[in-house]
DNA sequence: GTAGGATGCTAAC
DNA sequence: TTAGCCTCCTACG
């Protein structure tokens, strides 16, 4: 689930439901006691995200901040909330709504201080407004990018570099452009890179509102291109992520996998050689 | 029932 | 480069 998009739409999604409104605080599974503790009864008063980085803001007594990782779940329901199961670490209530976390790699109180160094060390995030406006995350990330000898492929992982892009927009961003996976940074020209800068601001705006990462373009649906309707079983549409050995949408060729900074690479070999 | 993998990241070597 | 973290789901006996 956790891309950058999803942690957007969960910043939008709990100030909808308890923005504004004191929420009970707890964690039936134990590890995070004593923050919920000092939460129970506070008001929620914002929410955040910076790429897969989630902050719900308590006022004077700080923020808590989210990072799901790779398990971490997140599941909201209507009130009144059922038992919760031991393995929530973090349940939010109000009079109308519940929300339970799971399997966070990162649940904690912290303090204005401590969310800037976050930011600090986070890339321009294609979902936040002023790092959009005007491409100026896109030319903040270009500078870094033209100076790597790094694979586009890893600069796009790299939260440093650009923050909320994960395996499944990186994939599917390469392939949208044509461009070959194993070029550098240093390799890419200022062109390429704006326009994956600014395709990643849209997908992934898409992605917020939908809850899910579609990526394929009208003119390839398997109805444009007059092949039996198909789905990915992530629940979007997509060209080559998790499609390895399958013919690639638009050649046909086969979509190779490989091994790429501990993550799985997919990309279609005839259709990106730019 | 069990093993293995998954849209992530960090610390340690 | 690797191990480790945390949970859920699927594939396989």
């Amino acid at each position: 689930m956790p891309e950058g998009h999803t942690i957007h739409r969960l910043a939008a999604d709990h100030f909808e439901r308890f923005g504004g409104r004191p929420v009970r605080a707890t964690s039936p599974q134990g590890k995070f006691s004593d923050s919920a503790a000092l939460l129970d009864g506070q008001v929620m008063e914002s929410t955040e995200a910076h790429g897969k980085h989630l902050f719900l803001g308590f006022g004077p007594l700080g923020w808590v901040h989210i990072h799901l990782g790779l398990f971490g779940k997140v599941n909201f329901g209507a009130a009144p909330p059922p038992p919760p199961t031991d393995t929530v670490r973090l349940r939010l209530a109000c009079p109308t709504a519940y929300v339970d976390l799971r399997g966070p790699t990162a649940c904690e109180l912290i303090a204005d201080g401590e969310k800037q160094a976050i930011h600090d060390r986070l890339g321009p995030d294609p979902l936040r407004a002023d790092d959009a406006a005007c491409n100026s995350g896109g030319e903040r990330a270009w500078d870094r990018v033209s100076r790597s000898r790094t694979t586009v492929a890893a600069l796009l992982m790299d939260q440093k570099i650009i923050a909320g892009v994960g395996n499944v927009y990186r994939a599917e961003v390469l392939f949208r452009h044509g461009i070959d996976p194993y070029r550098t940074g240093i390799d890419l020209r200022r062109a390429e890179w704006t326009a994956i800068w600014t395709d990643l601001v849209e997908l992934m705006r898409e992605g917020v509102r939908n809850n899910r990462i579609d990526t394929v373009r009208p003119e390839h649906t398997p109805e444009a291109m007059g092949r039996p309707p198909r789905v990915d079983d992530h629940g979007g549409e997509v060209y080559v992520y998790r499609r390895a050995q399958l013919p690639c949408h638009v050649c046909g060729g086969e979509i190779r996998t490989a091994a790429l900074a501990a993550r799985n690479l997919f990309w279609c070999p005839s259709c990106q050689q730019g």
